[in-house]
RNA sequence: GGAGAAGUACCCAAGCAGGUCGAAGGGGACGGUUUGCUAAACCGUUAGUAGGGGAUAACUCUAGCGCGGGUUCGAAUCCCGCCUUCUCCGCCA
């Protein structure tokens, strides 16, 4: 959500800044609307003193023994007023409310305008590795390992699901808990949230009103603040964790990370090289959640695109990190830095993190604030998010960058100790 | 799933046959007096918030007693719907 206060004193400046989004917005009838409501808001904040004043005067009246119907039929045509007045109020700031939170976030000051191909590599992490032999792709490298099957996957869930099956299970389960190890030693506080939300969540997080087909609904509700959905991301619960709450300047930063799985429809966005687990409707996921000062906000978001980081080259994969054109920065985010792992078969990287900050856009969604503690003052929290990580295109990219000739795959060290303390796995006999 | 009870400020809690109730009384917290220090005692403060007007001042108005409606000149108090919590019953991983 952004600051009405803020469209309405530099309209151009944010219609500017929404333009780097390839956004188009026109503010006329949305400042026309505020000026009404302001002007509803004088009219009846004025019939109502008017009344709260002679209904304290009537029993007074009453006592003295004055005839107080003349008053009390004037009175009832001010509440008339008043009502009517009050509706009208209602439809406009309905509107209002409408408008706001259909618009997505202003980019930061330093975020380039345009779409994806303007996105800039920062930085790489080691090289794309050289293969002396014809190497496999992850599809036919998990199929042999016996880590994944994809068929029986159909069989039960349907198009876009898979199984981990044994060692597969193990690996993956070995990724999440290096992650978990890994914030638990930075003092980031582990959660396990619902992973069935409310209406109210997915809005808080910029999701809904405008993306609510892209998620799971449950028992098939319409949308509405009475439905609920399953979480595409535990951002969701996470930014609700502290809705409509007053934080204490001095416990800020709060730093969590949660792991659930994600459940996203992805209709449509189906493509042939994405085959295999690089797109599906359920994946495993740790995300990290900071909500800071806003000072502070820049700082943290290093922190969390370093965090991730750390995770991918701890496992020695070669990657990169991508700082995303404004269009590219989902609807919520101001600014984001995406982490993207090499796949060999697929001659390309793909999105292991997504490091963002949304400023106050989702605070204000969700009216989080903190109060500081010289100045009493409330303001907005700023908060961030960052996957660290997703599995789901770890695995591929891990088995493609660590295979051997015989078809072996060769586990990071660092997974090991959940691995039985192996560092390979072999292809299994048919 | 069924039946009852309840939701009041940081916490507890009164008010609920409608009218200075924006809300008694405790506790806690904060400030002060007393004190060598602590404790105790005593005095004081303790809705915060949101939205208007105003200079983004002083000041002022409006809304707020779970949420949303309604009745009324006037509602914490009456009526309706919803949500949440607790107790009991049923069912069950």
């Amino acid at each position: 959500m952004l600051d009405i206060q803020r469209i309405r004193n530099n309209p151009e400046e944010v219609k500017n800044a929404l333009q780097k989004r390839l956004f188009e917005v026109d503010f006329t009838e949305l400042l026309s609307w505020d000026q009404k409501r302001r002007s509803i808001i004088i009219e009846a904040d004025e019939l109502k003193a008017k009344r709260n004043k002679v209904s304290g005067e009537i029993p007074v009246l009453m006592k003295q023994g004055t005839d107080v119907s003349q008053l009390k039929a004037e009175m009832k045509e001010i509440g008339d007023q008043i009502k009517k007045l009050d509706d009208e109020l209602r439809d406009i700031e309905k509107k209002i409310n409408d408008f706001l939170a259909g618009l997505p976030n202003i980019p930061a000051e330093d975020v380039v305008a345009g779409g994806k191909e303007n996105n800039r590599v920062i930085r790489t992490f080691g090289e794309k590795p050289e293969f002396s032999f014809t190497p496999k792709n992850h599809v036919d490298l998990v199929t042999s390992l016996g880590l994944i099957d994809y068929e029986r996957g159909v069989k039960i869930g349907g198009n876009g699901f898979w199984v981990y099956t044994g060692d597969g299970a193990l690996l993956e389960w070995a990724l999440l808990n290096y992650f978990i190890e890994e914030h638990t030693k930075d003092g980031y506080q582990f959660m396990l949230p619902p992973h069935i939300l409310t209406y109210q969540c997915g809005y808080t997080a910029g999701q809904f009103p405008k993306f609510a087909e892209d998620v799971f609904k449950v028992e098939a509700s319409e949308v509405s603040d009475r439905m609920q959905f399953i979480l595409p991301t535990a951002e969701t619960a996470l930014i609700n964790y502290h809705r409509d709450e007053i934080l204490n300047e001095e416990d800020l930063p709060k730093k969590y990370f949660a792991y659930t799985p994600c459940y996203r429809k992805e209709a449509g966005s189906y493509r042939a090289e994405e085959r295999g687990m690089i797109r599906g409707h359920q994946f495993n996921k740790v995300e990290m959640f900071q909500y800071t000062l806003p000072e502070q906000s820049e700082a943290a978001l290093e922190e969390l695109v370093n965090k991730a980081e750390r995770l991918v080259q701890g496992l020695g994969l070669h990657h990169r990190v991508s700082k995303l054109a404004a269009q590219d920065c989902s609807a919520s985010m101001g600014k984001t830095f995406d982490i993207e792992i090499w796949i060999p078969s697929m001659n390309d990287y793909k999105e292991v993190s997504s490091c963002s900050n949304a400023y106050d856009y989702q605070a204000r969604r969700g009216n989080i604030r903190f109060r500081r503690k010289d100045s009493k003052k409330t303001e907005y929290v700023h908060t961030l998010n960052a996957s660290g990580l997703a599995t789901s295109r770890i695995l591929p990219a891990l088995v493609e960058q660590y295979q051997q000739e015989d078809g072996s795959v060769i586990i990071p060290e660092v997974l090991r100790k959940w691995m039985g303390g192996r560092d390979r796995l072999y292809p299994i006999k048919k």
